[in-house]
Order: structure tokens, then C-alpha cells, then sequence
DNA sequence: CCCATATGAATGAAAG
DNA sequence: CTTTCATTCATATGGG
């Protein structure tokens, strides 16, 4: 795929009551969260009709900048505009696939043969982690990378964790970095 | 913009969305991703502020089992987490730098007037809790009010002049990829 | 006024 | 580490 850097920053104003923003070219739409204009929704659907997909980051600044024209945007709009326009064409296309997969599925056990991976490193999560490992040994646990380690495809839900009965006094959130 | 108001509807899993891969309605613990309650929240971003970034292998273990007390959670939540957030963090910083420009860079040429640089530590995470606790490292963090929620909803509100009278000569919607 | 829907924003998970 | 994908939360908006 394409590489196109994209980023968000969040700015946090903290405090709010703070409005006024014009949104539409001098609205006084609440700053809550970005309006855009028919304008700006405009020129955003042409450029992801023209096949913009995944703007890089500098593709969203002058995006942005010539959109500000017709109203207050920032960057981080533009970007999730194209997040989310993306991922929900996607999402709708992907609903309709389901109808013929539906039915197959259902009845038949092919479902399961999802093609899944037998990947050597597979890791589980804590405990029982090293037993896995033990029986391929490509690197020593230590020094496999965090991300190796600590993969796991299909996390059980299990309840687990906290459901055995530890006497032990709750740690009243004051426990902290006490432990590392 | 809801921080510091009413209520918390907490992580509250609903009852929606409930992917069913592989078992039929079984079970009534939702188990799709990892859903940190805000406690967890709290202790990670306490931690995270106190400098840690890149916590190994070990420390994410032994972090993964004192949060397990709030809640279910697997060492790679954490592992996850702390790597999102560095991430981001990093992103947003930049595009924040970078959206200053764009406004001024509207109606200036190429203002690249240098700016922030090498920021200390105290990142613009989010809320205006942050320079109180800088005051205080790795102490007092329990005396927040921390809401429900953390989930910093940012955006913020500043209203820069947008009806400035420029001849209104609008680019008549024309512009499209060109300025890419 | 409440409900349904569209979409902006956020973030967990994962791929590259 | 960087960038992308998927899912979810939250809110704006229109209809009944």
C-alpha cells in the first residue's frame, strides 16, 4: 500500500465553555467537535473519489490549509475524515459480504479452516508461556522481543485473573510504581 | 468536554456488538478487546508520566498483575497500551506543531517560523491536571478527582479569525488535488 | 421529547 | 518504531 504518514494529536483544551468557533464560515456552532461545511465536505469527497485514500501527513496540511478557508478545521479533522470515511466503506462492504458466507458457514464446519497459521512463536501470555516456548526454541524467551512474546491471536475470555478468591487486601490504588 | 461532569458511564461493556466468532451467544462476559476500567487507566498513565516508556518484559508482567485486581487484563494490554501511548503522544505533538503553522501559514506565505522544539517532558497529554502533578512526581496522584472517564476528549476550542476579509473570491471549489 | 441514524473522535490491536 | 485497521464511544441532526 501506499506509504502515507497520518498522525492525530489530540489537543486537550481541558476546560470547556470555551465556544464561539465560527464553523460554516461564521456560525456559532459549538466547538464540541468539527462541523464541516458542505464546502469542505465537498472537496474531501472529490479528493477520496479521485482515489486519496490515506493522505500523508503532508497532504493533510494543505489539505487542511485550503479547507480552512471555508471554515475552522484543523488537521487532525482532515485526517480522521479520511479514517473514517475509509473504514466505513469498508465496514458497509463488508456487511454485504456476509450474506452468501451466512448460510455456507452456519452449516458447514469450513468456518474453522480459516486458514490459521501455525506460527512457530505462538506465544500465549504469562504463565503457562514458557512451557509453549520451550517446544520451539528459535530464540530464548528472553530474548524474544516484547511483541513476540506477548502475541496472542484469539484471547479467550476467561475471567481468570481475579476471580480466584485472593484474600489479599485491596490495593486501594495506592500501590503504584511500588511494585516495579 | 464531558471530564468533569456528571456522571461516569464507565467501560460498561453494553450489549452491543458482542462479536460472536466462534461460540454462539455463550457466556455473558464480553470478551471482544480489552476494556480498561479507569483505575487501570489511571495506573498506566501514573506510570507513564513517571517516565516509564518502554516497560521489558518483566515490568509488563508484573504491572499486568497488579492491575489485574481492577480487571481482567493480559500482558499485552499493557504492552499495547504503552506502546499506543508513546506513539501517539509523539504523533499528536507533532501534528499540534504543525497545525500552529497552518493557520498562520494561511495568510502568510511559508511562515516557517521555527517553534517548539525539544520539549521538555511535559507533554500537552491532555488535561490541566498535568502541571500540578509535574509539581509532584511518582507522589500524590490519588488525590485526583479523576472522572470515570479519561478518555480526553480534546479538541480545542480556540476560534481563530476565519472571516478575514479576504476578497471573498472562494476558490470556487476548484482547487481539488492541485495544491498536492 | 425520544429514537434512529450519520459521523467525528478515540483507542485497542496489529501489521509493516 | 511507524502506520493502518477495526471497533467503539459520543454527539449532532432530523423525523415521528
Amino acid at each position: 500500500m501506499e506509504e502515507g504518514m497520518s498522525g492525530f494529536y489530540i489537543k486537550a483544551a481541558g476546560v470547556r465553555g470555551n465556544h464561539g468557533g465560527g464553523n460554516g464560515g461564521g456560525g456559532g456552532t459549538k466547538c464540541g467537535r468539527w462541523n464541516p461545511t458542505a464546502e469542505q465536505v465537498k472537496v474531501l469527497t472529490d479528493l477520496f473519489r479521485s482515489g486519496l485514500r490515506t493522505p500523508s501527513t503532508d497532504q493533510i496540511q494543505k489539505i487542511s490549509t485550503q479547507l480552512s478557508f471555508y471554515g475552522k478545521i484543523e488537521s487532525k479533522n482532515v485526517f480522521y475524515w479520511f479514517q473514517n470515511h475509509k473504514a466505513r466503506e469498508r465496514q458497509k462492504r463488508r456487511k454485504v459480504s456476509v450474506d452468501d458466507q451466512t448460510k455456507e458457514a452456519i452449516r458447514s464446519e469450513e468456518k474453522i479452516s480459516s486458514a490459521k497459521h501455525f506460527i512457530p512463536h505462538h506465544v500465549v501470555e504469562s504463565e503457562r508461556v514458557m512451557e509453549t516456548l520451550q517446544l520451539f526454541p528459535l530464540k530464548s524467551f528472553d530474548e524474544l522481543a516484547e511483541p513476540e512474546k506477548l502475541r496472542l491471536h484469539a484471547t479467550e475470555c476467561r475471567d481468570f485473573a481475579h476471580g480466584f478468591g485472593v484474600t489479599m487486601d485491596h490495593p486501594t490504588l495506592d500501590l503504584r510504581l511500588s511494585f516495579l
